[in-house]
DNA sequence: GTCTATACACCGATAGAC
DNA sequence: GTCTATCGGTGTATAGAC
């Protein structure tokens, strides 16, 4: 029993300075940018020496992964909370959807091409971290999918116009809000396109 | 009069010799991935020592920046050859510049991760790299504004439609075709959102 | 187990000899 | 114009201190 409690104790610890790496990680990638990440800046940070972080990593880009599944864990969490309470008509449904992904991508530049771009050279992430990315994707389909939307292609178009006009605005006008106002615009022209009934003809109690 | 002559040779010869890197820097990028490019890989092939590059390009980043412009006016000649003939119609011409656009970056990965996304670290065109750059985007816009779109945020939201079908040709398919089918439906929706005429309005003999 | 010190191979870039 | 030599910086492997 003491013995357990000892290795308990271990284990939040080794887990506490793995948290700490990771946090550290963040802040200089949100500093510097995502790819100008070194283990040096980071150890420096939390208080070691650069190889001293392969006790708790087994690489640099085992750290980008711990960042990537992170960031698609905490995205699913947001993502499941704020599509709880949805408004009853197809198109509020949607709309809801795709400012909930197109808020959160244009929050952190650094956690967005961790997340969605192939912009660090070497790194592609364990199919342990994408875990919670395919999970989420298959949220947001299936959410589609209640709201009439059975065609992939349609999902396909829908999800190329989203990430479209996050990349626009990273791109061309990062921390403005110039593409904001396009979403929903879009978005009500892909749902004219796939035959979206008009917000009003279900706005009453949900049928079934 | 020798004079001169002596110094366009060895003019031409400087040229040569700067197109002969550029063409090797092409082939390393295709092959080991634009980020993973080398001086000392480019050197190389080229028979040459890597600090000698210096001597024809101040930087690896002007590298890329040669790299970069040259795409760019590659691009607006194959641009302005592919749309020199166009439809009547205005969905026509719309989808012409569209499937330009997306063949053109799905043919070279490498290529387009240089031309439009910011995949290289430290890397910032100059003003004269980007040149041809702007000048094809102000022709495309001339283009949908002789069909009828006047529009600018129309106009950004067909530009993120087209590249975020590219982004995910490239990410989730590359070499394949999955989202060229997606492209017209997706411009289709595009132009009967913005209100452009059917084709079948149009699609009469050529007036003028 | 956790961290340090040292070292290695590679990178872009510079200085100076020829 | 090209070379050699070298610099500071990177990720990372390893041996050993505690």
């Amino acid at each position: 029993m003491l013995g357990e409690t000892t290795r308990d104790r271990k284990a939040e610890r080794r887990e506490a300075t793995r948290r700490e790496i990771l946090d550290v990680a963040w802040s200089v990638a949100r500093e510097h940018g995502l790819a100008q990440l070194t283990l040096r800046a980071v150890a420096d940070r939390v208080g070691m020496r650069a190889p001293s972080l392969y006790t708790h990593f087994a690489s640099k880009n085992a750290i980008y992964d711990a960042m990537f599944g992170s960031a698609w864990l905490e995205y699913e969490q947001v993502s499941g909370r704020e599509l709880r309470d949805l408004p009853d008509s197809p198109r509020g449904r949607v709309r809801v959807m795709a400012r909930s992904f197109f808020e959160y991508s244009v929050a952190d530049l650094a956690r967005y091409q961790l997340m969605n771009q192939r912009t660090i050279p070497g790194f592609v992430p364990s199919e342990e971290a994408f875990a919670p990315s395919v999970r989420t994707v298959q949220q947001a389909i299936d959410l589609l999918g209640s709201a009439g939307v059975a065609d992939r292609d349609d999902v396909e178009i829908l999800f190329a116009i989203i990430g479209g006009l996050v990349d626009q605005q990273l791109a061309n006008d990062p921390g403005g809000d110039t593409r904001r106002r396009l979403l929903d615009r879009a978005v009500e022209m892909w749902a004219d396109g796939v035959g979206l009934p008009p917000d009003s003809e279900t706005s009453g109690p949900e049928p079934h």
